[in-house]
DNA sequence: AGTTTGAGTTGCGAAATGCAACGGAGGCTC
DNA sequence: GAGCCTCCGTTGCATTTCGCAACTCAAACT
């Protein structure tokens, strides 16, 4: 396809992971499919009439995100005209990413009140705004972070922390 | 699936700030150029360089991320050739959904090391991973929420008011 | 058999994207 | 102040993607 992915794997020498996140979920409708089915659609026609979205870009989209591992393809059994989308696991953990963006438009946007809205299961509140935490899980703000290359790291005793699918263990290599 | 029925009548009535965000950063390269800002670039030959962007392209990013007050323009006054690109407070703002997205990439895709990496000024510690949390801070994962419309959510103590307030610090148990 | 439903595909015009060349104001050098 | 260089774009044109409407096609339903 385009030719700007190429080009993008190896920006700025060659080491991001943002080029490899927006190939997937770069595109116009993406995060908008994304969202849907995290609230509980499934199915093509839903999809089509829910975001009243072309029919030949949805079914480009929902292969697109099915070849990259974001949703699963199924033909359901019961009725074998029906087809079912479901997120797989890599899908659901762009989660966070998606509700940091919706509330970053949430409060910077004309104070759109989203819903449905994400609760806590155990006492359904709200959930927290999602924020960039230190190795131990404070909060950080932007002024109190810095660049830095992966070579100039120091590697400070032990540095594993919460979160077992954590992309955190990066101290070390 | 009544509720279903209710939750995409929402969907469809526009209550979600995620099409919002989008529309400002929606487009294929905003995220790059983003990143790029975040990377200490300022000028447009720079960014050209770094991104291997077309220049209309880049131009047209550029102005739009402007309008959106993502980022500001400034003539520079020691030199009136150049002009100066910078994050805004609300581009700023930005940094979290993107580190999500960058996270995402770095789990999910081919091993990549993303450089440079973001770290605590305080320790140099690289910073956990972006996650949810409920709104006392504690983690929570998909299984252990719910979506709820605005109108149900029963009020606990203090309301919660998305936005600028960092939530307590978090006791990583 | 005939109709409806679900999930796509096809054709075609409109828009966005990419490439290369050009423009023009400001600064530098002599 | 003439000529050159730098920085920030714009213009023209080819390619790619998007969007709409109509069409297909198999599986169910009546």
């Amino acid at each position: 396809m385009g030719k700007l992915r190429e080009l993008l794997n190896d920006m700025d020498g060659g080491n991001c992971a943002l080029p490899l996140a927006l190939e997937a979920m770069g595109e116009r409708w993406s995060f908008m499919i994304l969202r849907a089915a995290f609230n509980g659609v499934h199915h093509f026609e839903e999809f089509q009439q829910e975001l009243n979205i072309a029919r030949n870009i949805l079914s480009n989209r929902l292969s697109r995100l099915v070849d990259h591992g974001i949703m699963a393809r199924e033909v359901m059994a019961e009725d074998r005209r029906k087809v079912q989308y479901q997120l797989t696991e890599k899908g659901i953990e762009l989660l966070p990413a998606m509700i940091a963006l919706r509330q970053w438009g949430e409060k910077w946007g004309a104070g759109v009140p989203s819903t449905p809205v994400l609760v806590d299961a155990r006492d359904e509140q709200p959930i927290g705004p999602v924020t960039l935490t230190a190795h131990d899980g404070r909060v950080i703000g932007y002024k109190e972070l810095l660049w830095k290359h992966r070579a100039e790291l120091q590697p400070l005793g032990q540095a594993r922390v919460r979160g077992e699918g954590a992309i955190a263990s990066v101290a070390a290599e």
